[in-house]
DNA sequence: TCCAATTGGTTTCATTTTGAAACCATCGAA
DNA sequence: TTCGATGGTTTCAAAATGAAACCAATTGGA
């Protein structure tokens, strides 16, 4: 991990939600991480697979990479950026945020990608539990602020 | 829900996970959101609690209201903002992003919020699972592109 | 009844972020 | 040795954000 110290001002510093949204929230870094889980690319895979300006990527991924969700290989000419685990500990994030865009973000029959175990078939739907294992909601849960 | 028709031009129309960051992704929606997770809110409310500017926050609104995530009461002076159906399906996603903010965005010892259930234990934490309920990862599934 | 405070905004304007385009340095291949 | 590819940085215009002022409608109290 890096930059968790005192010095960095965080929009809510006592809400982890806050913190991600922080860390990984501005435009483009979800979708950087997104095509990172595909496996090791350079600036350039990024380019062409997003579209995305070379100056607002090039901070994405240093900002990502002082984060401690990208390394950046320094050896040879063609950079490689890969997830640490902890850039791939967001892969149940964007799970969740995949999943919910497919429930509602899509009219019926419109194309969309899919995300497929190693048969093939579909990942199943997350669903949050409580510790008994029961599904909770925001309705049986609450967030306890810190004391 | 609300405005997935051709005219909005998304970042990457195929992909769930871009249109629901096209949705939420914006500064200040997600933690709105979060915020209206736990009961129906006025906008000084949300002014309160988060600290953001008026305009944008009106302008927050607006675009979770349009989107079909948050619906106003329109009678009465004083205003309540409240999830939909569809905003309350994004205490998944929003949990995901907390889990990993808890994992790795603070410090050992650091004061944070908590999300509990009923009985104050705290939720469980998320795996995807491929459809015959092994854990996958982003090294065992990939994303089938549209046909 | 009238006044003041509260609520829920909009408008204005300065600052910050984003993005397109041009530029540039390094490496490897021909 | 020259050319193209790669991985950037710089520059500048446009868009988003944010602080502050303004405003209209309602509510509560003297």
């Amino acid at each position: 991990m890096a930059d968790t110290g005192t010095d960095r001002d965080w929009t809510d510093p006592a809400c982890p939600v806050a913190r991600t949204v922080d860390l990984v929230g501005e435009r483009w870094s979800l979708l950087i991480v997104r095509d990172a889980m595909e496996g090791p690319a350079s600036f350039t895979d990024f380019r062409r697979r997003l579209g995305i300006a070379r100056n607002i990527l090039s901070d994405r991924l240093r900002r990502l990479a002082d984060a401690g969700i990208l390394s950046t290989s320094p050896s040879g000419r063609r950079h490689v950026y890969e997830l640490t685990a902890a850039g791939k500990d967001l892969f149940t994030a964007i799970v969740a945020l995949r999943q919910w865009g497919e429930r509602h973000a899509f009219a019926d029959g419109e194309p969309r990608s899919r995300l497929v175990d190693a048969e093939g078939r579909p990942v199943a739907e997350l669903r949050p539990q409580g510790r008994g294992g029961a599904p909770v909601s925001s309705d049986t849960t609450r967030v306890e602020r810190a004391g």
